[in-house]
DNA sequence: GCCAACGTTGGC
DNA sequence: GCCAACGTTGGC
């Protein structure tokens, strides 16, 4: 049997947290994706995100808000160790026999030509379903089309003007 | 800083 | 199991 082919995420980051820039500088290029504390987005990391996935890297609460980057996961889901931590990721129910919280690492592949902000994903249609541009979604780890990643790769090389007019 | 949307908690 | 209260997310 073949291997699936990859599937496609993005994940949700608070620059001011740990942007894309963050990751770039970070050894290896690297990070374990902690601090997921949502029960649907701890889901799809333990059991649909796999090693050789690839990853939209979203700043949000960002100015403006929109991918930046594209990175791709190279281990596969463990257990958050922040759960066992004191702090504000704390976890009092989790045990190292039954770790309640997951995260998995992923590593930079290259930043966009330029951030494609979330008006622009908005003004696509063919970006419509994306989980982004649904009113209301709040979930960090969500599930991208094919298709529409690479749409999103498309929009980032035009200029934001060329996007604009797009029908 | 505001607030809409959504998730979680806990009394009953 | 219902649902009100509360906390969080995240665009604006």
């Amino acid at each position: 049997m073949p291997k699936s082919a990859p599937h496609h995420w993005l994940f949700k980051s608070e620059p001011e947290e740990f942007s894309f820039a963050d990751l770039l500088a970070a050894p290896k290029k690297r990070t374990f994706w902690n601090g997921v504390r949502n029960y649907q987005a701890r889901n799809l990391l333990r059991d649909d995100v796999k090693v050789g996935d690839l990853v939209l890297y979203y700043h949000s609460n960002a100015e403006p808000s929109g991918v930046v980057g594209v990175a791709e996961v190279v281990e596969s889901a463990a257990p958050d160790p922040t759960q066992f931590e004191p702090g504000d990721y704390h976890e009092p129910r989790a045990t190292h026999e039954a770790p309640v919280w997951m995260g998995v690492t992923i590593q930079a592949l290259e930043p966009l030509p330029r951030t494609v902000a979330l008006d622009e994903l908005k003004a696509s249609p063919k970006l419509a379903q994306m989980g982004v541009c649904q009113r209301g979604n709040r979930l960090s780890i969500q599930p991208v089309a094919p298709a529409e990643f690479a749409e999103v790769l498309r929009l980032a090389k035009r200029k934001p003007s060329a996007a604009a007019d797009a029908s």
